[in-house]
Order: structure tokens, then sequence, then C-alpha cells
DNA sequence: CTAATATGTGAGGAATGCTTCAGATTGTGA
DNA sequence: TCACAATCTGAAGCATTCCTCACATATTAG
């Protein structure tokens, strides 16, 4: 296996199993089997691996959301919901362990301004996928889609951050 | 004022300039005006202080809620929801800055389980409200309150991060 | 085979953090 | 005023962390 990508999951493994403030350079290191000097090979510090790893996670998700969008574009209101809300929910899943990991990430500082770049990008997507629906016409489809991303996000996190299927 | 209430003050002050990850005693007791010492008259560690502070905002929210249900109870559905809302929101925004502070704490693995705790217990008063409801009755009151409850959070979490009025 | 480049190693320096404790300060009641 | 308790102080011990760097190993090219 390559070493970036066996850092990669031990920063996940590490994070899931001790929390942010457990995540040493030297922890990350171990578990991936290589040296910590690798590491810094890879990753000026120990701030911009996690961002990395974050920053990998959300592109995927954002991606599936934009996917979704295109292909419901000009559909119903209801179809369109439920695809992009499908879209959303099975990216998450796909990778439950990394979205869980990536939860105390998300809140902290660092995280918080990618994660708002991001979710944007995706209510961008929204926006424009609402304003082709065949039944249906919106005053404000800025803030409908705003609701709708943020209000999607809500049962996830509370539903990973317990431990379900 | 009351050594404890600047310490906690001080922490919440010291968690929106800095994340979790610059909270240190040294600091909080420094912005407290406090030394070390007292601190650790008042909390055996560190974790102990954090978790004192967001048990104190999660119980003000809660109570809230809670409030807001009983109050609501035999009114039709639709009332039922905006006076829930309501009540959580405002609640929220009676104090951003701390809520704001503690987004990064709460999905902290020591955190998760007091916020799971007392999530339940909204939702149980939420669920018996629901049983009440003039005009609807429900297949599943639990799922709809765990729904409803969750999906507040995450608009206003979006709101949180930015920064808004 | 040899030289040169790329990649990996891990002990240790410098910094920072959590927590303790011996003593100073303040408050209280007689 | 004096003794006693409650509260506060902050220097320092011990642990931990991030990151560097001098060196080892692997890989590629001529």
């Amino acid at each position: 296996m390559h070493t970036v990508e066996a850092i990669f999951d031990a920063t996940i493994q590490v994070l899931l199993d001790g929390g942010l403030e457990r995540l040493t350079t030297t922890r990350v290191a171990e578990r991936a089997g290589v040296s910590v000097g690798s590491l810094y090979q890879y990753f000026p510090n120990k701030q911009s691996l996690v961002a990395a790893v974050l920053q990998r996670h959300l592109l995927h998700v954002v991606k599936a959301v934009e996917a979704a969008c295109v292909l419901a574009k000009g559909q119903q209101i209801n179809v369109m919901a439920s695809a992009v809300i499908n879209g959303f929910v099975s990216a998450k899943l796909d990778q439950p362990a990394i979205s869980k990991a990536l939860y105390a990430v998300t809140a902290q500082l660092g995280g918080a301004v990618e994660v708002t770049r991001l979710t944007m990008r995706a209510q961008l997507a929204l926006c424009d996928l609402l304003a082709t629906a065949s039944d249906v016409r919106f005053k404000d489809a800025g803030l409908v889609a705003f609701m709708l991303s943020t209000a999607a996000i809500g049962p996830v996190q509370a539903l990973l951050m317990s431990d379900a299927p």
C-alpha cells in the first residue's frame, strides 16, 4: 500500500478511538506502520494532515450531491427531494467510519472554513436544480436550499454520533 | 464576581478565539483573572471543566424545549411545531457565543454521551406533546420526534458556525 | 556495477501542557 | 486582637507533543 494511503487510513483510525485530542503525529505514524519522518515528508504539519483528510471526505459528499442534482433536473419537486437526500445520505453512509471520525474535526475552526465553502457549493447546485422544478416555483430558492441542506445534516449527524447501521 | 463564574466565562472566551485545541488551563485562569491553583480547586481536571460548561448550556436548552412542550399541550400540530422550534431556537440564540463555542466540544467523545442523554430527554418531552395533538395522530411519534429535533439542529448549527445575527 | 536520486528512519531538541503543593492572603467569629 | 478556616497563588515536576535532521535503505538511470 502507498505510504500516503496508509497515513490517511491511520488518521481515521486514530481519530475514531480517541478523538481529535488524542490524535498525535507519533500515533498516526505508528498505526500506519511508517516513521514520523515519512509523515512529515507528505504533510508539512499536523494540521495540514487533518485538513487533507477532511477535505477529501467533504469533496466526496459534495460531488455526490452535485451528481444527484444534475440527474434530477426537470423532475417534480418531490422526486428531486428524495433524489438529493438519497445522494447525500448514501455518500455519508458509504464511509460511515470516516464520517463519524470527522465530525469532531469539522467543528474545529480550521475545518469550519472549508466546510462552509463546500456547503455553499452544494447549495448552489441545489439552487440550480430547484429552478428547473416542473411543478413549483420558489420565491427564495436560496433559502430553501439552505434549509434543506442543513436540515439534512442534523439527523445523519445524530445517527452517526450514536452507533447505528 | 464569583471565581467559578469567572472561570466559566473565561472558558467560553478562550474557546471562542482558539477552539478546543488552544484551550489550556493556564489560558483560562489567566483570562479569568485567577491562578491555575484556584481553577483546580473547583474542577479536578481540564476535562471536567469543559464538561461542566457544556452540561450547563445543554441543560438550559433542554429546559427551554421542555417548557415549550408543556405550554403547547393539546394544541393543533402546526401550533405545536412553531412553539417548540421557537423555544429551541431562542434558547440557543439567548447565548449565541456559548452555543458557537461549544459545537467543537459537543463533537468530542466526552461530550457525545452527555449530548445524546439530554437529546433523548428533549425527544421524550416531544413525544408526550405529540400524543396530545388535537388534530393528528402519529404512527411512530418517536421517529417524528427524532427527525424534528435533529433536523432543527442543522440550520442553527450552520448559522452559528458562520457569523450571523 | 555505479552514481545519483528518492524515500524512509527514529532519537532527541525545544516547547508546551496538566497538575501539585507549600505557603501567602483573606475572611470570620470570639 | 487573635486564632482558625477558607480561599488563592504560581513556580516547578513530570509528561507529552511537534517537528528536525543526520543517516540508512531502496530505486532508477547510465
